[in-house]
DNA sequence: CGGACAAGCTGA
DNA sequence: CAGCTTGTCCGG
């Protein structure tokens, strides 16, 4: 991004700095449009009241910016302003901030993911103002009878690895992280992600019963900087640590990690750049790893940093798998249950049985009133949408002005079953409220309905429903040991039009899975399905998920996506302007670069990596208006 | 972002 | 041409 100079000179105090009159600093506003440095004074008075030793690279600040006081942080000291310029002083410090190794990491997220450099800074400081530091705390270490002993398959990836690349532990989902945190924990201070809040602070409390000392963000920001275990979310990736020795991602692969608004920042990526910057060990930990994670780890390379369980601790980390296969279903008479879960859902009165339905996409979904085939594209393997010309005209189905289109390449194909020649189609849709009539009645007992704002305590007060239905939402509002997990109709989750369709199906079942527990818990994972050879549903029946990569890898690095080629997605009304300024660029013809679209009013830019992909973006000169710039947009 | 200032529109 | 809106520029 041009005008963007926001590096400068870090010189420490030991730099002989002869006929400097005065301390110059530079700041950097913390106003987002503004993403530029300037030069201040640091006032005399403030080098004989202890102020300016307390100044230094990461102080907060206040300053007069064009006339109006705003707050900042301090991102180079002993400065030399350019010449004619005016300087004015610092008007306030306000505590203290960043250290200068995130400061540097910060510089490098803006350039990563296109976004000013003050949005990190804001992340990476304290949510209320830390006048001074607390005394850092004696060397801690870990508990001297740590209640979990050392496990040696995790000895080698909570060591640094001399190229500084993360080591990835896929984990079964019944398996207890806790043990490979406490040896996280015994190399030295350590920072530990969990995608969301609550389960960061159940993580923390554990840690801190084995005698681990322990900072939860964002709430012990100047306590994490002493040092111990840091525990947090997806922002945690930028807390203070004190010094960092192993960094660790529970759920590498978890959403979560994603920051929505733009900039589209990850955590997990974050991390990883922050612990090789730092020579730390850094270990992503994940029933179902990401294969952006898997390539960084050196997956498919002699010496990689792959910690795999055994065939057998595998499968006894995952829950068994019923697939029912719904083919062959009277669609008429079981509707949305298939005879063989009527079982099931009778349960047995101990732990809840959850069924889940997504509504998304529903109303969408069609199968052959013949073979019971769901209508797909031939060429995209998509479902197809059902459309007529006129929707008033009841011409049946099958008439002449009836089609079903391609999503993917917006093609209309005849009303015709491709495996069995059939032009009668049954239009799969029920709502949850409506699914949970039925679920009633089919099972003879309550059944609560959960949504995304249902009270998390009422589902675990003693006397509620022990049958659930929900949207997926329903696996992460329950926290407490199920029996069973039904997903009524899986098909559109394999199906969804979106490029990581099959990973996002494959973490849905990581989550189910985690619900039942490891095989021993007698936990069921039960699927409805008209696919049940698809290779996620294989991988999972098989406990697995390494069973997914060659596929899903083949597949990305012929459309050249992650972590085969870097994306961005522009978007907005000055998006346009945008694409034609990039395209414009000298050097932007190279391999491997290209821009699709636009589409949808968006256009997607893709490089080789996303170091090429930051350099492109970076080369532009933004124009006015309103401008979004996705990199690694969640759906391409 | 938000203040300053210039250029454009309106009404008398 | 004052009085107001809208747009563009720029900050130490």
């Amino acid at each position: 991004m041009p005008g963007t100079e926001v590096s400068g000179t870090v010189a420490g105090p030991d730099v002989p700095r002869v006929g400097s009159p005065q301390r110059v600093v530079r700041v950097l506003p913390d106003v987002a449009a503004i993403d530029r440095a300037f030069d201040y004074l640091v006032p005399e008075a403030w080098a004989d009241d202890g102020r300016g030793d307390r100044l230094t690279v990461g102080s907060r600040v206040r300053v007069v910016l064009h006339g109006r006081r705003v707050a900042g942080w301090v991102v180079a000291d002993h400065v030399e302003p350019p010449a004619g310029v005016a300087l004015r002083p610092l008007a306030r410090l306000s505590g203290v901030g960043p250290t200068p190794e995130l400061i540097d990491l910060a510089r490098w997220a803006a350039r990563r993911w296109a976004g000013p450099v003050s949005g990190f800074l804001a992340t990476a400081s304290s949510p209320t103002m830390v006048e001074a530091l607390p005394a850092s705390r004696s060397p801690a270490g870990p508990p001297a009878a740590s209640p979990t002993p050392a496990d040696p398959r995790f000895e080698a990836a909570v060591s640094p690895d001399p190229a500084g690349r993360p080591a990835v532990v896929r984990l079964p989902p019944g398996d207890d992280p806790m043990g490979l945190l406490l040896a996280a924990a015994r190399q030295g201070d350590a920072l530990v992600l969990v995608p969301t809040a609550d389960r960061a602070d159940r993580i923390a409390r554990r840690l801190r019963r084995a005698g681990v000392p322990v900072a939860s963000m964002p709430r012990d920001w100047a306590r994490a900087a002493t040092g111990g275990v840091v525990v947090g979310s997806r922002a945690a990736a930028w807390a203070p640590v004190g010094d960092l020795c192993c960094a660790v991602v529970l759920d590498e692969h978890d959403e979560a990690y994603r920051e929505e608004r733009s900039p589209t920042w990850n955590a997990r990526d974050v991390v990883v750049e922050r612990a090789r910057r730092a020579g730390a060990a850094c270990v992503l930990v994940s029933p179902v790893p990401s294969l952006e994670s898997m390539a960084a780890a050196g997956h498919g390379s002699d010496d990689h940093r792959l910690v795999e369980p055994s065939r057998s601790d595998e499968r006894v980390g995952w829950p068994v798998v019923d697939l029912v296969d719904r083919r062959r279903d009277d669609p008429v008479r079981s509707g949305l249950f298939s005879p063989a879960i009527v079982d099931v859902l009778r349960g047995d009165g101990g732990d809840p049985v959850v069924c889940v339905l997504n509504r998304k996409g529903r109303s969408r979904l069609l199968a052959c009133d013949g073979c019971g085939e769901l209508a797909r594209c031939v060429d995209h393997g998509s479902i197809l949408v059902h459309e007529r010309a006129d929707a008033d005209a009841d011409t049946g189905p099958g008439g002449p002005d009836e089609w079903l289109r391609c999503p993917v390449d917006d093609g209309r194909r005849p009303v015709v079953c491709d495996p069995c020649g059939a032009t009668r189609f049954r239009n799969l849709r029920a709502g949850v409220s409506r699914v949970r009539e039925e679920l009633e009645a089919l099972a003879g007992r309550p059944v609560a309905e959960v949504t995304a704002d249902s009270p998390v305590a009422d589902l675990a007060r003693p006397g509620a429903p022990s049958l659930l239905v929900g949207t997926e939402a329903v696996l992460h509002r329950l926290e407490r040991r199920v029996a069973r997990v039904v997903f009524l109709e899986f098909d559109q989750e394999l199906l969804a039009p979106r490029q990581r369709a099959a990973e996002q199906a494959l973490t849905l079942l990581a989550r189910a899975a985690r619900l039942l527990g490891p095989r021993t818990a007698g936990g069921r994972l039960v699927v409805q399905t008209r696919q049940p050879d698809h290779e996620v549903l294989q991988a999972v029946l098989h406990a697995d998920p390494a069973r997914v990569v060659p596929g899903e890898a083949a597949r990305r690095r012929l459309l050249g996506l992650p972590p085969f080629g870097a994306l961005a997605r522009v978007s907005g009304a000055a998006a346009e302007e945008y694409v034609r300024r990039l395209e414009a660029l000298p050097g932007r013809s190279g391999p491997g670069v290209d821009v699709l679209g636009p589409r949808d009013g968006s256009w997607l830019v893709r490089a080789p990596d996303p170091e090429v992909l930051a350099d492109l973006l970076a080369a532009v000169e933004r124009p006015g208006g309103r401008l979004r710039v996705e990199v690694d947009p969640a759906r391409a």
